[in-house]
DNA sequence: AATAAAAGACCGAGCGCTCGTTCATGAAAG
DNA sequence: CTTTCATGAACGAGCGCTCGGTCTTTTATT
């Protein structure tokens, strides 16, 4: 069902000085939870790196014994986001083997997820222009290997069960434009859901992607 | 053409020591302009009111006559992006009368506008957020009216031109889709160009929003 | 087993600094 | 002399982060 997600958190690229690996990873955990919420309610300038300790249930110094900034804490934060959207995702893409199937379920799923993280996806979209540079990058790699399990699932429909067989490069921009109608949900849900439900946007938007909408 | 561009900028509710409203008006354009760049290039928070007053050729103390916060300005500045999108848009809609044509040519506009603002668009994202709520609402209002235009020219040739009738929910939504696609543009605009140029990157997402595609 | 010593984890007052905003003063216009 | 506009030094709240120190746990020694 799922992949392997232990690996992921190793996080060796941010330092810390605390030396028993378990611990970090377990205060670690606790504290990038804390500083989710505090984020999501008061944006990333307006949380002070006092209430995330506190929160966390920790002082000051303890939590920068953890992580070594502020801006590594955003971090974190992004790539813990990511990680749950793409595991979603990836999940769908394994559990369903028949390829007629798949990328619908695959789309449902994704749009599933963006919904139960509709407050996570905005935070992604203010903040990451806060990152440095070099993990502003990393980020946005993130971001395109979740749209690039959508292209790998229209990929494998090209061609078969009635359906066209597209450009590559085509294929690719309609990955990206799944990506961003699953996001839309998140922005413009309030509006939208007074026509529509979750299950009935998932449907039509599905429709609307496969062309079948007219 | 053009609509009337004189009435938006009287800004009466934004507070000013000056009393010559000529001059507000005048100093203000100006001020907003070199706004924009500096949080453009540095964002919000790394844009100090310093920076500005010094861009636009003032004293700090000079900014505060015209301007009463920092918040204020922000304000001014997301609404002038609105005003010039939307005036792109609807002089599009105006312009051209046929309705088989005047969908894809609104799109093409609202695509176009987006590829040249692709920096303001990205800079109203990031900072809608610090806007107090009271403003918030009214940005969040402009951004509805630029759709709404979409689903007016998507309303205008329901039913016509071997174009299926469809439900008046299901339009707005796709307005709402075309509303974001352009925005896509503006967002992942480095990854798309690898594929496409801006006008191929039109014509196929407008056979996509019309179901040409496949 | 008892004790000492070293290491690791935790703490929070305080430092240095930034930034939005104000206000006493000056200059110019009428 | 009054009104309008311009100036920038001064203010003070708030922030991220440090660092000297305490408490707890593990290791070493007798």
């Amino acid at each position: 069902m799922a992949r392997k997600k232990a690996a992921p958190i190793t996080d060796t690229d941010v330092p810390t000085q605390i030396k028993n690996p378990e611990l970090v990873r377990e205060r670690r955990r606790h504290i990038i939870d804390s500083t989710v919420k505090l984020f999501i309610e008061h944006g990333y300038h307006k949380t002070t790196t006092r209430m995330i300790a506190r929160a966390a249930g920790f002082s000051i110094g303890s939590l920068y014994e953890y992580v070594s900034s502020k801006e590594d804490l955003l971090y974190l934060v992004c790539k813990a986001i990511h990680e749950e959207v793409q595991d979603a995702v990836e999940d769908a893409l394994s559990a369903n083997t028949k390829e007629k199937e798949q990328l619908a379920e695959v789309i449902r799923q994704y749009f599933i997820v963006c919904d139960k993280m509709a407050d996570h996806i905005l935070l992604m979209y203010q903040v990451t222009q806060f990152l440095p540079d070099k993990w502003k990058e990393r980020v946005l790699v993130n971001e395109l290997n979740i749209t690039d399990i959508f292209i790998q699932a229209l990929g494998s429909m090209s061609g078969k069960n009635n359906f066209p067989s597209l450009d590559e490069k085509v294929l690719n921009l309609v990955g990206h434009n799944i990506s961003v109608l699953g996001q839309m949900w998140a922005f413009r849900r309030w509006h939208v859901k007074r026509n529509f439900s979750l299950e009935q946007y998932i449907s039509i938007q599905t429709d609307f992607i496969l062309g079948l909408l007219y």
